[in-house]
DNA sequence: TTGTAAGCGTTATCAT
DNA sequence: ATGATAACGCTTACAA
């Protein structure tokens, strides 16, 4: 690898001209450059990004930590991180930890030694280390996806209590009163959110959903499948059915459909997530998108923000909207007997 | 960020001592040890990794291009890469090039610029500029997923020969003798080989399957759909088919279902790649399961052996073999009048 | 307009 | 056993 002092040698000029070559940053002589310019060409030289990170404050990396790669809604945001990093010019340091605090806190260390220039979270616990870490450091982070206690942390999340009212409402504009829902663990604040949006809105109408209509999942598929035949396995069936990801919406169709129930002439179904399989399975599957990109964006403007203004104690945590996409799965329970 | 420096002038030795004492290289005196070690403490130093990759030759990154992140199988490959590089030490750089060669110049330049120790390359075209670039360095390299013409470039593919005689064996062992196939783009080497394999077979059995039975899709859901529209026209339907990704079975099974056919009762459905929505979907999907991590552990050994041994001319290719995973949507046609 | 030289934080060589 | 120092490749005052 050619070096500046190479590219310095062939042109006949000292290292100084040569950087100034690059960078166009004082007048150089015409005919200087023109040979510095060859000799680049000839030694086929690129500047050294480890050199200029030691040397100066130059942007290199943003570090991503997630909990899991090959995840539906993970993998998207983590697409849109890398696009909003290429676009920004910073290279993306990729990292899985599975929630898992030893690793956490050996990625951060790397991180923090290679002198990145933020570090994207998403759902860290609000117990990790990984906040002191960093704090010691001027090191600007954000986390998504996971509201936490400790207010001095920026953080960027969905308005899950809002989401909650727009699953309620779509069900409600259908004309269901009497309706269920599928959450994910309590332990998960975002769930409860969720419930409390959608509790809420039914509350204001004047309709009370009974506990024994609420059925705690994790989240995943099998949790749907269970979620389904709790349900079954009661005298009142609820006429719709919100469960909050898709996952489990899809796992709680397989099951009633298995039983015998038609969707949505029996019961209606609304997930969240809006991934790809909604348009896959029959009947498609009404859904609530969240905005993944926006998110990514907004990340990424949070650290550079921080870099530019490294004073200003940066801590504006934002809090985003999703959007209803209706499809199939949902309908009037009026239609019923049509 | 505390340095070297700062450490010695607390501990009262020089930097030289210090660094010996993280090193453990030669023997220092306990006493100064201590000292030095308190010093590390009080000043939370860590090494800086870029001054380190300036200085000597140490192992900091693996860059991964992938032409799509969130892809079902493409975030299952990065997912394991990523495994593979924490567990041997490495920082993943990831960047989503969509194919275009100009990114893949820009992320390539970088890299080199970065000194990474290796990349690794899913699914590049042999006509990219990429592998001029990086055979003037030393930098070592692998291809995944897609066999090129360059004899001289080291690939890791699925042997896609197999895999469709695979898919034929299963069909043939139920008894099918009338079967169809929806394959990936013509232009895309491993969809054709996977044809081939599943033709070869079939003809080793004395059975040709005509050419109106294979339908030329794109790897996406949609040419599913169209799939199945095009043999429902026909006059004369396959008792089978393979599509050659789980995607386009989907798409192929909504439709056949929308037009009232029963799977695997009417007509036996097999797909590829073994996806989460296997088991989602009714009936579940039999499927074709890649090695996604063997390829991402022998991507990374590839590139630490090369590293090992740079004189070697390391170009061994490997070919690796995926699994046949029976779930409902495959029967017997024995039974459709059962 | 151009060159010299210090310094970023390491490691490694050579003295002591 | 320990310290001084050069070098890795770069940027940037400061001189000329």
């Amino acid at each position: 690898m050619a070096s500046l002092y190479d590219v310095a040698k062939l042109a006949g000029v000292s290292i100084s001209t040569v950087s100034r070559v690059i960078h166009n940053t004082v007048p150089v002589d015409k005919g200087t450059r023109r040979r510095v310019e060859d000799a680049i060409k000839k030694t086929n030289y690129r500047p050294n990004l480890l050199a200029q990170g030691l040397r100066g404050k130059s942007r290199n990396f943003i570090g991503l930590v997630v909990p899991e790669i090959s995840h539906n809604t993970f993998a998207r945001f983590i697409d849109f991180v890398e696009q909003a990093t290429r676009e920004t010019g910073f290279e993306l340091l990729l990292r899985n930890t599975n929630e898992n605090p030893e690793l956490e806190e050996q990625f951060i260390d790397k991180l923090i030694r290679l002198h990145v220039s933020g570090v994207i979270f998403v759902r860290v616990s609000d117990q990790s280390r990984i906040f002191r870490m960093l704090n010691e450091t001027d090191i600007p982070f954000v986390v998504i996806d996971r509201a936490l206690k400790k207010e001095d942390i920026p953080t960027i999340v969905l308005d899950n209590y809002a989401a909650g009212r727009i699953a309620a409402e779509h069900l409600h504009s259908l004309g269901h009163t009497e309706v269920g829902c599928i959450t994910g663990s309590y332990d998960i604040f975002l769930s409860r959110e969720r419930l409390r949006g959608f509790t809420d809105y039914f509350l204001e109408q004047n309709i009370v959903i009974s506990h024994s209509n609420i059925f705690e999942g994790d989240f995943k598929f099998a949790s749907g499948n269970q979620a389904a035949r709790y349900f079954l396995s009661r005298q009142h069936m609820p006429t719709a059915i919100w469960s909050q990801n898709d996952l489990m919406a899809i796992g709680a169709i397989k099951e009633f459909t298995n039983a015998g129930l038609s969707i949505p002439k029996d019961l209606s179904i609304i997930g969240m997530d809006d991934l790809e399989v909604c348009n896959m399975i029959t009947p498609s599957l009404t859904s609530i998108s969240q905005p993944f990109e926006e998110m990514a964006r907004k990340s990424v403007e949070a650290i550079i923000n921080a870099i530019d203004n490294p004073k200003t104690t940066q801590q504006q945590s934002s809090s985003l909207h999703s959007k209803l996409i209706i499809r199939d799965s949902t309908a009037s329970p009026y239609n019923k007997e049509g």
